[in-house]
DNA sequence: CGCTTATATAAGCGTTGACTTTTATAAGCG
DNA sequence: CGCTTATAAAAGTCAACGCTTATATAAGCG
């Protein structure tokens, strides 16, 4: 299954977003992504079971419990092959942020480039936590 | 409906690939498509559709041509969203070609980041071919 | 050991998604 | 105008997906 693929579920995005913070039982996952989708156990034992075998997480047992873990390189993939869109943003100054995350912020003072607004760049700053707002039934 | 969820697609990654290089008709991306992944007009046409309706791209439409274009917007978000894994492979060594794709080689000779960076363009028309090696049945 | 906790698997079901073939729209052109 | 080209929409089919309930495995603990 192509990581893309498996991104395409909003839950196992969520759950990536959670490991991103560092390694979790399957049980914290679960308690999170039940209050926030309302779904079961095995449901999200599924999801897990799709992030693995997808390579995007990996499992290591602890006694009774399972501590999941993001596993990089199918990002690193999709980061790739994004990488030949990002000519459409970038030179652009909305896609501000996006170079703060890259700390590159140097340039900002130095002979600049474009023109404008630079306000986009607070604004994003403050979405922290899901990014995701959708739903499921 | 999300850009990551228009993005599962293997043919519609396909088009946006070919979008990548610039506006291209209805009847050109469904001549490509249907030569690699062997699938009707009418399904090119779906797949247009998702991307419209995701946001991926704009139409204009010329006499009876219909000319397809990328737009960033939610690749943009895609992007931000991946931006929270970077850490995960940023500063190790085996990311080299990650970086490279980034053309961070920039700033390895003086930072010349000046003008309208159109090397962009050409560079990626070189190694063309698809990168999704998937297939359908 | 038997009970509970933590997690995964199995089986079944409704919905969605990606196709197909068929048909519509609409511009170009003789 | 009628015919062809370019593209989209409609309707139907089949498989895959995400969920559920029920059940299995296996470690901890009294």
């Amino acid at each position: 299954m192509h990581a893309f693929d498996a991104l395409g579920d909003p839950v196992r995005r969520r759950i990536l977003e959670l490991l991103s913070q560092g390694e979790q039982t399957s049980g914290a996952l679960t308690s999170v992504i039940r209050a926030e989708f309302g779904i079961s156990q095995p449901a999200i034992s599924q999801h897990l079971r799709v992030l693995r075998e997808s390579g995007l997480a990996s499992v290591r047992a602890e006694g009774t419990r399972r501590l999941y873990a993001v596993e990089p390189a199918p990002l690193r993939e999709v980061d790739a092959w994004l990488a030949r869109f990002r000519g459409f943003w970038e030179q652009r100054l909305d896609a501000l942020d996006t170079e703060l995350a890259r700390g590159r912020r140097e340039r900002r003072h130095g002979r600049r480039h474009g023109g404008g607004d630079a306000h986009h760049a607070a604004h994003h700053a403050a979405h922290d936590g899901r990014t995701d707002e959708e739903e499921r039934p």
